[in-house]
DNA sequence: GATGAATGAGCTTTCATTCAT
DNA sequence: TATGAATGAAAGCTCATTCAT
């Protein structure tokens, strides 16, 4: 005779407190932090009004854990393995990384603008076990594989994989961002053709013309 | 045969909604958009509560008009002229750029998060006569200077200044949004030392190590 | 050198005050008091909003001064003189009488019921020179000319001319409230075919069977 | 497993639900519709202000079943049965019809007026189980009478048994309206004495002289 | 625990009224 | 006297949170 397990579980879930988190998470994905009420997660969770009190804090403590696990949802749903160095061409694996990226932003940043402005969130999200989320895994993975193209020799040894890092995240952002602020667009950025390809070229070759000589 | 002055009126200032419109302006560039009342904008106005509609049709209207001033008031703060083709190096014009993008991004992206998700402030701020704001005019003057060096042969030919433009500004989306996302760190983001450099580096002379032979 | 007049005033108008109170009186005549706003009626105007504290104490003296104004202007509006003991036949004249009270029920009775429960409007209303509007008039003429039909021989010596004037403005009353009540049907009652037919026809003969022998 | 009981709860009353359709129609039957509003509904029926929105759409969807609660505890509280064809005489029960109306339309109808102009009060209303109320079961009770006495021989068979019940529901509408615009009056209208006799009087014999012999 | 109705502060918005001009 | 912007109380409604069951 094991414990009554609550009704509204889905699979794997072990918890009434892991429902809370992944239904909220799907509404975080699905419709941002924005106008979410704590009546909107109950109801996605097929659970009475006042649960969510038996298992956090408040909102916000739930509102940040849904927070983190549609990252890492979004995370754990990029498909394939990021290249490793050696593979392929730098260029072919710079524009994979960006192109990892920027799905992964898209489906994170929204989310994420919603919650600027509610301390009570960030706070609680700064204080859970792996605030590193966000896209950072991401960047440190690319600086890793930048620093493993240059004991190549495929990539100069002066370049500054941290910057790199930056200026392909910065990308992402900067084309999310611009959806967002123009919501009559389409809700998955698709850059302005060619735009991927000059970036690529860019962090390549940079602007400096030929040395002389 | 004239109606009531405000009393609230501050030096400069011709008429209430002008005066609203600063007062909100300023709410706006303190805490963003995200927990904005019309009864805070009233008594930061020194106002009556209702006044706001007699000037605007709704709260967003008025928090559209805000946005727009605190982009004007931003790009207007910003010091000195953006530098021109042939002066200097191109290095120090880069750097150039990017503080200046720095200074004003930090400046208006904290406000436009909290718009994402208003689709009615949105819609409002799209309506307003230069909805060119939020650095777009900043990316256009970067492309121009970058083709203006090209001329003088200062820049590759082959570069590609908007993919250029879009990864400085990206670069400031993604470090106003990192402060922004860790309110625990100052509100004006100082950027790890030696990024800035990098960053210009990079754009500079790429990855790709020299060509062989 | 004659004084300036008001800017507003329209044909016949002698003051501001007259204006104000026709104005009001339109809007009264076509929405009701329901929804009536100072605004409103000083935009139908075409004055300030604030002028009608000049000539009135507040909202609800203009108010009760518009409803007067419409009724004499529904009683004024009837076509016709009503008819004369002696004329035509008694059944002719009852139905004549019935649809006058019925074209003037139909234009006054909206109003009024707007105004029931608000006891500032009915009090400034019964203060009014001629408190005596809302149908009184019609009511009497009515009983008037039945007791000149009695003097004539043409109605029964015995029957109560008050009485048949209550009945047959109830039946107005009756008639525009049900269909205030169900505002899908028409604007203005049409009684059901062969309705006043039958009530004429009451009134004239009654119920009781002719008596035996 | 239950949640919390309203506290505000009055003797034999089921849910909150009830007990907020109860209050509400104690005020509609007190004040009318007309200058209701939610919170002065929550003070009268002791709960807080937010709570009629978790049992009903809109302050309208509660107004509506308060009114329709007062109907029918209107129509409850009729004395006794409406007469039956064959006992007493016709004028005796007439007069009792004529009572009945009064007491029904006295009770009802201010609460009524108001509700004219408020389309939305109005439509939920009539989306109610019985829009029936409102006198017309009274109205359907006498016409019915009446062919149940012109069975008997005791009403004349060219009577008009819903035109007599139009006259006779007309003249409760005349008199209370009178009184409602009268509000120096008495609450419930006190007819002039010999009115009501005289009203039945002219509804059994009518006005036409008797027939020449 | 789980329930879900009750709570009440707080939101945006309207509008009769005032009053400096 | 006419103006019309300023006022501020009050309206309908939402929603995070509590708590008896």
């Amino acid at each position: 005779m094991s414990p009554r397990r609550a009704a509204a579980l889905r699979d794997g879930e072990q918890s009434l407190r892991e429902h809370l988190i992944a239904a909220a998470g799907r509404l975080v994905a699905a419709r941002g932090t924005a106008g979410l009420t704590v009546r909107d997660i109950a109801r996605a969770a097929g659970v009475a009004d006042g649960v969510l009190y038996n298992h956090f804090a408040d909102k916000e403590e739930l509102v940040a854990y849904a927070l983190h696990a549609h990252v890492r949802a979004a995370e754990a749903g990029l498909s394939g393995a990021p290249p490793a160095p050696g593979e392929e061409t730098v260029a072919a694996n710079l524009r994979a990384y960006l192109e990892r990226a920027l799905a992964l932003h898209s489906a994170i940043l929204p989310a994420f603008t919603g919650v600027v402005g509610q301390p009570k969130v960030l706070a609680r999200f700064a204080g859970l076990p792996n605030p590193m989320g966000g896209g950072h895994g991401l960047r440190v993975e690319l600086a890793d594989y930048l620093r493993g193209e240059q004991r190549l020799g495929r990539v100069r040894a002066e370049a500054r994989p941290d910057a790199v890092a930056v200026l392909l995240v910065g990308v992402c952002h900067d084309l999310v961002l611009g959806r967002l602020l123009d919501p009559s667009g389409p809700a998955v950025p698709e850059p302005a053709p060619g735009l991927v390809s000059d970036v690529v070229d860019t962090l390549l070759h940079g602007l400096a013309p030929p040395a002389p000589g």
